[in-house]
DNA sequence: CTGCCGATGTCAGTTACTGACATCGTCTTG
DNA sequence: CAAGACGATGTCAGTAACTGACATCGGCAG
């Protein structure tokens, strides 16, 4: 199976990383990432796109576990529910890449060819999650909706992780975004808009 | 004032529009265009950041346009109906420029890379939106959440202008949009979501 | 008229990315 | 075990996006 040194991909990803973060994203070539992985340049976009798609290798992964963690929820959950445990999922994966996890967040955030793909990957993400959901039942416009609820919460979550010591674990931070939208929607008085996701046969809180 | 040939900016834009509807955006040299427009490519880099921005020059107008609007509404107007007028103003410079604008839609959906642009120029937008709503003293988390919502009826909306041969205006789309919006937040019963934007002092209607 | 200034042109250079073809391990098949 | 088949990598040449340095041109102030 393995030919060469095995896991091209991998250091690519790796030296990738560690360069973006030591020189920034337009100081550093590809040459100079392929080099340092042992490769040569050719080799770099044989694997990936373009010089931005190399911090972006695990969002198909990503996509995937977040649409496996919503078909196997129970077809009775509320979709929120559903979504909010794909999102625990997710930030569990995040969680033990922590420190590579973190300094990729800072590097994308430092530039802005970098937040495109970033917001372009996250609506795709959205459309999956959307996806999933109708596979289960759920109707059209609720389905968009809480997908891209889903993800905005999921959004604000590892922002505030990334930006705070990273003290706090993700799933935490989760449960707080989700708090703070079901305070926002719930506001007026009661019968909160989140019942809009919810009003399948709700049930199931996995906090 | 006018030196050269006059609104040499103008002419590089239109070009550019004109080749990238004909030949698609890969298959469209900066040379090119700037030929066109009877310049050289130096010249078209000295107006536009990059290829894609070319598309993207009206933005800085349009944002413009949206905080105005919502900074000259009345302070006891709800939030949304205050973006919602906002967007309506949007709306009819587009409508005035149907054509092109129809032309350029179709353009940038056709290609990754400028769908990627205007999901950063519409996360400026709403972030724009959101600050001017809290000059107005809208709280934080509304705020954000109302021009997000906002955004996000004006993007449906002219999704739909454009694909639909455009007969029925942005100005009626925006209101569908909005509708559908509500619907879905009043979902449950009573004390739709929306309620989280409008309940300042609701008032202020123009649809 | 003269000198200043901003918009444009010219030119050379770097780098992202691509296509065509060669090479080299590894695995399969006879 | 030899002969290919095949997939991953290397090599090389080329296009085009962008950039910096410097020249030039047209109008405008004095």
């Amino acid at each position: 199976m393995s030919r060469w040194a095995a896991d091209a991909r991998g250091r690519l990803e790796q030296a990738a990383l560690a360069l973006y973060a030591e020189r920034g994203f337009d100081q550093t070539t590809a040459a100079e990432i392929a080099k340092r992985a042992g490769l040569t340049e050719r080799t770099f976009f044989r694997h990936f796109a373009d010089k931005r798609e190399v911090l972006f290798g695990g969002a198909e992964a990503l996509q995937e576990l977040l649409v496996t963690a919503v078909a196997e929820a129970p077809a009775a959950a509320a979709p929120l529910d559903a979504v909010v445990a794909a999102l625990h999922a997710a930030g569990a994966v995040l969680q033990e890449r922590r420190e590579s996890a973190r300094q990729r967040q800072t590097v994308i955030v430092a530039n802005a060819e970098l937040r495109e793909r970033e917001l372009i990957k996250l609506a795709s993400l959205a459309t999956a999650l959307a996806e999933a959901l109708r596979q289960q039942g759920v109707r059209e416009p609720a389905a968009t909706l809480t997908a891209e609820a889903g993800i905005a919460v999921f959004r604000v979550a590892v922002e505030r992780w990334t930006s705070q010591s990273g003290k706090r674990d993700l799933s935490r931070l989760i449960n707080e975004s989700l708090h703070e939208l079901n305070v926002l929607t719930a506001s007026g008085e009661r019968s909160p808009a989140k019942a809009a996701a919810r009003d399948n046969s709700a049930r199931r809180g996995k906090t």
